[in-house]
DNA sequence: GTCTATAAAGGGATAGAC
DNA sequence: GTCTATCCCTTTATAGAC
């Protein structure tokens, strides 16, 4: 940990990375103190509890990651257009971070009761404006008359379930870190497409 | 737990029905012995350990749920059948066991080191024949020219992925579960026609 | 095969000195 | 704000009686 920081941060990026990698269940306080450099009672004294550190990095992980992508979602874009931003920027986002999507599962299993509380989650599944833009397009017959809840799940599927099977993906297509890497930037285009294709009249 | 099943029997499903609800590392042996009506001693005796114990329910929740849809690829269907059956006995069975994905997600994470070792993974992601009738057929001009990787991934991620986020989808858009339900129902065919659209030469 | 009792370790959290 | 020492509880696993 760099000297730089003050010790709550130490903490809070110590304990990012224990949960993204180890699980939050599997991480404990020791280890979060160990990692960060300090003893384990200044977590206690900065954060009350592990829940409560956990709650904090949850909702910061979440609004840091999401922002652009949001920012996408509610611009002013052609529709067509927007879905090739969208769809790459997810990608590019969760390539630079392969462990959210996996540890956002976990926590979504783990926190099935709190998790719908949790105001973060506002920014994982933000549809409005980009649903009605799917609505007005399809009543305009510029594509076809679409269900906005149905696209968006399709989107967010084939965007982000790779990342959570990746290990699989890997063993199974005998896919080297490099190969994996260059399977996801092919989604990119072919994502698009497939949602563009799906989109067309004919 | 009822009177008629043997003491292993009772244990293996008392911690299947635990891990699925509240995960493997939120359930003690404690809830385990409680839950099947013994006394934790027993769950060493028949079992070892918890991790083994663990590692038998994985495979065998594993290979019991994925019968049924091997079956299918692996059959002699022609292809766009093939596709319907599956994703209609695919999505048939989750809606039977809706927590299976959040499940199986959740180890993915805590279990990274260990899944690919574990050889029930070759049931989750079997596509040799599936993936040559991909092949073939695109060369054959029947369907457009097709990456079988891909495609795989496109259909399990659709019709996996929205189980995972199920209490999202059901919070943002209001649902009950009996909506949430309809939902799911009506993504057998939405899935189907995306699907084959997108092997559409047009 | 099933039980009680307990060992041995690890967990989160806090008291109190500095 | 940071530390050491410690409390107290829960965990997994085992020993040994029946």
């Amino acid at each position: 940990m760099a000297k730089n920081k003050n010790t709550e941060q130490k903490i809070f990026e110590a304990a990012t990375q224990l949960f993204l990698e180890k699980g939050v269940d599997r991480t404990s306080v020791r280890d979060i103190a160990s990692k960060a450099g300090i003893n384990l009672a200044l977590m206690n004294y900065y954060f009350r509890s592990k829940e409560n550190l956990f709650d904090a990095i949850f909702t910061n992980l979440v609004k840091e990651n999401t922002k652009e992508l949001l920012k996408i979602l509610d611009s002013d874009l052609p529709l067509k257009e927007k879905i090739q931003k969208y769809v790459e920027a997810y990608i590019g986002m969760l390539s630079a971070n392969p462990l959210l999507v996996s540890f956002f599962m976990a926590i979504i299993h783990r926190s099935r009761e709190k998790i719908t509380k949790m105001t973060a989650i506002d920014h994982l599944y933000g549809t409005e404006k980009f649903s009605q833009q799917l609505v007005d397009e399809g009543k305009a017959g510029k594509i076809r008359k679409t269900d906005p809840s149905h696209f968006f799940v399709d989107m967010i599927s084939m965007i982000t379930f790779p990342f959570a099977i990746k290990p699989l993906i890997m063993d199974r297509n005998e896919m080297s870190e490099e190969e994996f890497a260059a399977f996801i930037e092919e989604r990119k285009e072919h994502i698009t497409q497939m949602l563009l294709k799906s989109l067309m009249p004919c």
